[in-house]
DNA sequence: ATTTAATGTAATGATATTGGTTACAACCGT
DNA sequence: ACGGTTGTAACCAATATCATTACATTAAAT
């Protein structure tokens, strides 16, 4: 199986967070347009991610904000946050080795250790990001992008109400209004 | 989610393959009394290795044996055989960001290395383990097995037809006797 | 105090995947 | 032809994901 997009999501939710935390209130509703998920897959992303610890959301007013510094924010801080891995093992194992069989009840034994090399591979690369790369990257993207096409993008479409202030920032997020 | 336990169950049946391979016929039966589920889910794992060109799977006759040197068959190779990974990859993206928002339609350039990166570095582990370190782990833990106590596992316990033959070489798997 | 705009979360449903099981056709040595 | 085996289709139960509606709760603004 693949790992949810759940993960992709709460990525998506970072970078947003950094493009528009300076001038907008980041609302679940404001995320859903950007990411075109309902509202409520959202809320509960964020939910986990503030358990986590990650971020903190404020009720009644609304809005979200980091918990810790960008540097301090793994990809495996995120990944743990939101998906849900059966006691933090990425492999499943079948349930009834036989223990009447040499194989079967020293398979565990046998694969367990390399088992865990190759996660600990795949979550050490995972430490390596952090929301900071999250931010320098998508800062150059949105940056590189108005220099070479002016505005492609809105060729007559509809945006979803709370994207609207979105759309108003791709023709001027560099003129860093302040709105809230 | 997790990673399904088609691949241990694979795994689990080339070691096996390594134990009994010489001296026993290696039918789904057989490994389905080893592994403790339904021979239809061994079958079609079997399939996929041998579509896959890892194992080749007797007809009529029955048994199973490499298709490859132990060295040349990789815990990749085994992974890739039998589990299902959209497009080869790991992370589920979510499908419809928004392309009027400078976010959105840059979070799949932002994101792409990255994720590669580190599914890289998890594939690149599972490269690194074939079907030979399966084999000399497997032939090592039964080995000591037999060393420190006798036979410790047969109290009272039923099997299931095919498995008495497995329990038989239990007590003597070092004899090495040809029965086929 | 009431209104308003949010969050938090329960409940329900659609869809997909996994794993289990029965059934049966096809295969191949004996 | 028989017996043991593989290959697969068909169906089912359990679980997970993602979507959606609904509503209680919160806290600022008026």
């Amino acid at each position: 199986m693949q790992i949810s997009s759940r993960f992709t999501i709460a990525l998506h939710i970072f970078a947003a967070m950094d493009v528009f935390g300076k001038n907008y209130k980041i609302t679940s509703d404001f995320l859903a347009g950007s990411i075109q998920v309902n509202t409520v897959i959202i809320r509960n992303i964020m939910s986990q991610l503030r358990n986590a610890g990650l971020i903190k959301v404020s009720r009644g007013i609304g809005g979200a904000e980091l918990a810790k510094e960008p540097e301090e924010i793994s990809f495996y801080d995120i990944y743990v946050a939101v998906e849900s891995i059966e006691d933090g093992k990425l492999f499943r194992f079948h349930k009834n080795p036989n223990p009447e069989c040499p194989v079967g009840r020293n398979i565990h034994l046998l694969l367990d250790d390399m088992l865990d090399d190759i996660q600990d591979a795949m979550e050490r690369e995972m430490k390596r990001f952090t929301v900071a790369d999250l931010n320098g990257g998508i800062e150059d993207l949105i940056g590189s992008e108005t220099e070479t096409t002016e505005n492609q993008a809105d060729a007559g479409s509809e945006l979803p109400k709370s994207m609207d202030v979105v759309k108003e920032t791709t023709e001027s997020h560099s003129r860093a209004k302040a709105e809230i």
